[in-house]
DNA sequence: TTTTCTTTTGAAAAAGTTTTAAACAATTGT
DNA sequence: ACAATTGTTTAAAACTTTTTCAAAAGAAAA
């Protein structure tokens, strides 16, 4: 879950904005005004701040400025308008990571965000394959081998494989499943597990028991039954 | 490893512009004033340069010129203030690759400075081969030849090509292909990755298999494929 | 400038995947 | 052995993603 702090007087930008991370999946806070969004980060948590320059009482420079003193390292992006005060505003100076001149496309706006957040945040890409018997799995390539041959796996169902396999040995509700493979807000039918399960144990053939069935409580990968 | 000489009086701005290009993966030298970077030069080589152009003792200006007398190389990208509009000028003519207009975001700085380094560093990476059953790309001479004729692609479908063939048997998402492709500022579509490809699978012809859809996730280039 | 080629976009068609509901089978507890 | 519960299978409907196409916008060349 990554969240994002939007600072802006205007309610509805914040708005505006809001909605297009959220659609991505960004968690957003609002606040409108510096004084509020230092406030806010006293006791919160940010993965990335977007603040706009003019506000009232506690304008985005300084509030920019005291964040950092705070040795806050989150990154921020500003808003600034069009010719706005433009010379103080993008300037290394501040300690910004980037800045988006009003107005914006919704689109450049997650374009940047995911930019910056991926310089800041990089991933442990897990780019190891993972190989029980003959069974390869390779989350890079996005395929899974038996005994050489590639099976095609749907990309549910390779995910569900994914997940599974790297959590070998522990046994998962469906409902659990749901929540990790599918979207955290996918509200969906228990079923919809069994018949991903069914489709999955049939594509993996001869290894079709590693996925193995707890009964009363959901399903578990378990190396140890091949043979 | 690429090295870059930052010139400039201010600690602060030396210190920010280090943060951005070492998360680039250059490895960054400081210098606080036209002289202690011409003394720097004595003794090490730098691959790239970043001056600010006001500087006490001596600015950048003449340190720039003296630079050029001693016949170093190393490619050099001027800081200049709004309204420094002659020392702009003068300085492309003085012998300096590039200017960055103060206050700029840390984006354009990384931007001009791989733009500046792609110009003057010709990368032996770039020299090599690739080499596919009969497909032959050669990225110095920028063709693609297939079965010893030449392929006409446009600029984008072999920038595309290369990338995907650089990384096989990868998997990426469109909007992984567009940020790596294309420019960093592009802010488009996803379609526009699928148009792309098909145009870039017109044109490999027999080889079109090269360059496979993974469901549900984007694209790879997989050179096992080849009939 | 005009022409030509490249790039981008949006919309519709095609291909493939996911979900649901219902019928069926297996397991457990009494 | 029976009822209750839990898991499996099936097939069709709903949904997504990819491909294709055509036209508009943008660059580069003539």
């Amino acid at each position: 879950m990554i969240s994002v702090l939007i600072v802006d007087d205007e309610p509805l930008i914040r708005g505006l904005i809001r909605e297009h991370l959220e659609h991505e999946g960004y968690v957003c806070n609002e606040a409108g005004d510096g004084t509020a969004a230092l406030s806010y980060l006293e006791s919160n948590r940010a993965d990335m701040i977007i603040m706009d320059i003019m506000m009232p009482f506690m304008d985005g420079m300084t509030c920019l400025r005291e964040i950092r003193r705070r040795k806050i390292e989150t990154p921020v992006i500003m808003l600034t308008a069009r010719g706005e005060e433009y010379d103080r505003i993008a300037g290394l100076e501040n300690g910004s990571d980037d800045y988006i001149v009003k107005p914006f496309s919704p689109r450049e706006l997650v374009a940047r965000v995911k930019v910056v957040l991926n310089r800041t945040m990089p991933k442990e890409e897990n780019n190891e394959k993972m190989v029980f018997g003959g069974l390869v799995i390779d989350t890079a390539s996005h395929t899974a081998h038996i005994d050489g041959k590639e099976v095609a796996l749907t990309p549910k169902e390779f995910d569900l494989l994914v997940f599974l396999a790297s959590n070998r040995g522990i046994a998962f509700s469906r409902e659990k499943i749901l929540q990790k493979v599918w979207n955290y807000d996918f509200f969906g039918e228990d079923r919809t597990v069994d018949t991903h399960v069914k489709m999955l144990r049939g594509h993996l053939g001869d290894y079709r028991d590693l996925i193995f069935t707890v009964w009363g409580v959901g399903y578990k990968f378990e190396p140890g039954q091949i043979g």
